[in-house]
Parts: C-alpha cells; structure tokens; sequence
DNA sequence: GCAAGAATGCAACCGGGTTGCATCGTACGC
DNA sequence: GCGTACGATGCAACCCGGTTGCATTCTTGC
C-alpha cells in the first residue's frame, strides 16, 4: 500500500489525491477496525478535526469509505471493499466490544432475513451487536 | 391510565412514584412512538432536562423503560411492555423515519436469526432499518 | 509568475448527554 | 405540630462528537 497506489486510488474514485487525503486513506487500510473521527484524530496528529471529517466527508460521497454507528451512537468509517459494498440497499452487521471499544466489521456474517409491514420503504439497515470480543474476554478470565 | 394507576405502577417496580416521575411514564405511555429526552422536554415543558434524565435513567434501572439508537444516534425511550421484554437478551427490531424523524417499534417482526464466529459474547442487539415510513410516503406521492 | 479556486487550520458553535451543587419537598422521629 | 435528614429537583455548567464560517495556504492552469 504504497503512497502511489493510495493516490491511484483515490483518483480512481474522482477525488484529487492530497497529501491528507492520502494520509486518512492509509490510515483507514491500515487499521484493523473501523475508526471513528476520534481515532483518526488521534493518529494523524497533523491533521485538524475539521480537515479530517471533511475529508470523510468527500469519501462517503465518492463511495470510498462507509459509515455506521457504533454501539454508543458514534460514527465509525471503513474503506469500501468488494465485500462491503456501498450501494444504496448497504447492509452491514457490525459488532461492538463494549469493553475495548472497537468495532468489527462482521462481514463475513449473511445479513439475516427480515420482513417490514407494507407501506415502509427501506433505505438502509444498520444491524450492530454489543458485546465482548474474543480477545477482551481472554483477558478477563 | 389514570395518574393512581401509574402510581401504582411504578410502585410496584419499586420507583416512587414522585409527581415529576409520573409525568415521564405517562409521556411515554401516551406517545405512539419511542421518544428522546428532547421529545420529553418539549413535552413536559415544567420539567427540567437534567430531571427528565435522571427519571429516565433510574426507569432504565428498573427495567419501566428500555433504551435504543434511533439512526442518529439518538437515545429514544420506551416503555417495557409483555411484547418488549426486557432481560439481559434485549432484542429489538426499530424502524427509523428519516423524514418524519419517529422510531417504529416493529416488535411484531421476529428478530432475525445469525451466527457470529466463535469467542464473541453478546450482550445485546441493535437492529434499526431506516427510511420512510407510510404516513410520509403518502404526503410525498 | 500570477490569478482563481480548492484545500486546510483555527476557532467557534450546536445539540445530546451528563454532573455538581444548592435548594426544595417530604417523610419520619420526636 | 416541629425539626431534621434524605431524596428529588432545577439551574448552570460542562463534555464530546459533529459541523460550519472564515481567513490563510496551497495548487493548478494560464
């Protein structure tokens, strides 16, 4: 994940390459968890809170990054993959370790069946589960 | 649903039934759909944020009320009924108007079944499907 | 090299949620 | 009845995630 592949592939996407795109972009691959703006403020100290979210921003508008709301109403942000994909019926289950605080992206997990009453119009599910995760509960016991 | 009523019921979850106390559960008891602290405070217009807060808080407690995210990452308050139960499996499916703004409690649909890999302990569940409920389609068409 | 437009940083704001603290109300003992 | 002690309440202030206005700093095309 270089820093020319990372500008490839934002232009790809139609979004003009700057050095802090590019650094919130790599931020992002190289997590393992989905970040909040928080966590990314953290970790690219040289970035304002308000650069990075407008760049987020910019990303979920290009389909670069999706968003969803962690276990404490939190937005959490994720590139865009083949598996995760981002058209509009976006469906993720996401899981929430209540004592760690990070989020898994659980995609590997069918999204499981349901059925609305007439009248209602989907626009997008957002299924998160809380609980703890394997690691955290290695650790208690 | 008498004020002697309410009461008595939240008596009988062992919670005093103070004047402001009371004013919150039949709030909620009359409103058709979950609602949020603002909700309660445009509403109970006598009442203080900070009080409407603490109420809601020690209802949660007592297992009088449960609490979700509604797609914004709003609290919103409802209370427990025989059809919401509210144990330590606490399951809810809730739709979200993103016109309207209003939470559904769609405790009518089954929750949906899944699997989550091995090591991850479920505390509780989330599921909210957000877009347009019926009422607001109409008013658009 | 320069002007025009985009990107950025700073500071301030917003709104939901939360807390400290002083006051008020009430229930109980006397 | 009266005082006291404790819980309930209101007020104000704070926290934090998110968002915006505005001035400054790049870029980029010319």
């Amino acid at each position: 994940m270089e820093t020319n592949d990372s500008a490839a592939c934002l232009e790809m996407k139609g979004v003009k390459p700057t050095a802090n795109r590019i650094l919130v972009w790599k931020a992002l691959r190289q997590s393992a968890h989905p970040m909040s703006l928080t966590d990314l403020e953290e970790v690219l100290e040289t970035m304002d809170k308000s650069s990075i979210f407008r760049v987020l921003t910019l990303f979920l508008e290009h389909d670069i990054v999706h968003a969803f709301e962690d276990g404490r109403g939190i937005l959490n942000y994720e590139p865009c993959t083949s598996k995760t994909a981002c058209n509009l019926s976006d469906a993720h289950i996401h899981f929430y370790c209540e004592s760690c605080r990070k989020s898994f992206c659980l995609d590997d997990i069918p999204l499981p069946e349901f059925h609305l009453k007439e009248g209602f119009t989907i626009h997008s599910v957002s299924f998160v589960i809380k609980g703890e995760c394997p690691q955290c509960r290695k650790k208690e016991s």
